[in-house]
DNA sequence: TGAACTGCGACAAAAATAGTCCTATACTGA
DNA sequence: TCAGTATAGGACTATTTTTGTCGCAGTTCA
């Protein structure tokens, strides 16, 4: 239930390797595909995706790659999911399209789509540089609040 | 991205629909799959899980049909999704099973667990009555804080 | 110019979901 | 006690989503 899909995981660690590798000019989908074992080609579309957003600025011919065009501080889980799963959510259908094709017989949704609020904000709250962060001083993270959703 | 099954969306409806007509001794799978133009064989082994799991009680034969085994405030939106869509969470490979496949290159597992417990309870914090309540009373529920995580 | 990249579109393969069918069993009421 | 209505559940098929591959065009740099 309610898994990310490999897409946005593979999205997740890429951004997480550039923001730990601040250094390297720009890194290739090769070189973060080799570290992770992951599909070169697949990893390449997401980079390529997540380049179309904004999120990252890419360098093409040899010795190109890609960078992060922000502060890992300032990019979220969520910009990156959302760039890459797109913005569905927790509900089948979400009133973005035509409420729903059970006539007006969802009564589950508006109660539902609280809760995804809810969700998206926790996933606004936690940033690129976070979990980069998180390996090396494990537990600083969590002092400061994820999310307060008193509200809203 | 973050998309509950059809399963559980059902289960939810119908947990919803239980708690909103409590005066009914019982309501057969079929009565709520004709309310909101749901399959009702699929409906049925909904309906079935959720009593094996002791959300429901059953009543066979004529007549019969399903109700709460619990007040529908003490009943969770989580323990809902969970029973039907079973514990898998946010990424792929949660350290229940053995790691990661991908050697010890999930780096990124570890900070989005506390993503997934922040989302469990938001959807611990949400009750089949505050959903079947929602409706009338719409804004009702948002007063009191929906889950609120500091430091975890 | 050629090697090492990114950028895309079209597929193909695999896995998860959704939905159907069929049979067995339980209970109710006439 | 029999007929009708329900739940229980296994097996199977269909559909959709996700994952991964291939091929080719455009870029950059040495």
């Amino acid at each position: 239930m309610l898994r990310l899909t490999k897409k946005a995981d593979y999205g997740l660690m890429a951004l997480k390797y550039l923001a730990e590798h601040p250094d390297s000019v720009s890194v290739s989908a090769k070189d973060i595909a080799d570290t992770y074992g992951i599909p070169p080609q697949l990893l390449a579309k997401v980079l390529q995706r997540l380049t179309k957003v904004g999120l990252l600025r890419s360098h093409a011919g040899m010795n190109g790659g890609y960078e992060l065009s922000r502060a890992a501080r300032s990019i979220s889980a969520f910009e990156v999911i959302h760039a890459i799963d797109g913005p569905l959510f927790i509900t089948s259908c979400t009133k973005g399209s035509k409420s729903c094709e059970l006539e007006p017989s969802c009564t589950i949704k508006e109660p539902l789509a609280r809760v995804n609020e809810s969700i998206a904000g926790v996933l606004k709250s936690i940033s690129i540089h976070d979990m980069a962060e998180d390996e090396s001083t494990s537990g600083r993270v969590t002092e400061q609040p994820l999310v307060m959703l008193t509200g809203s």
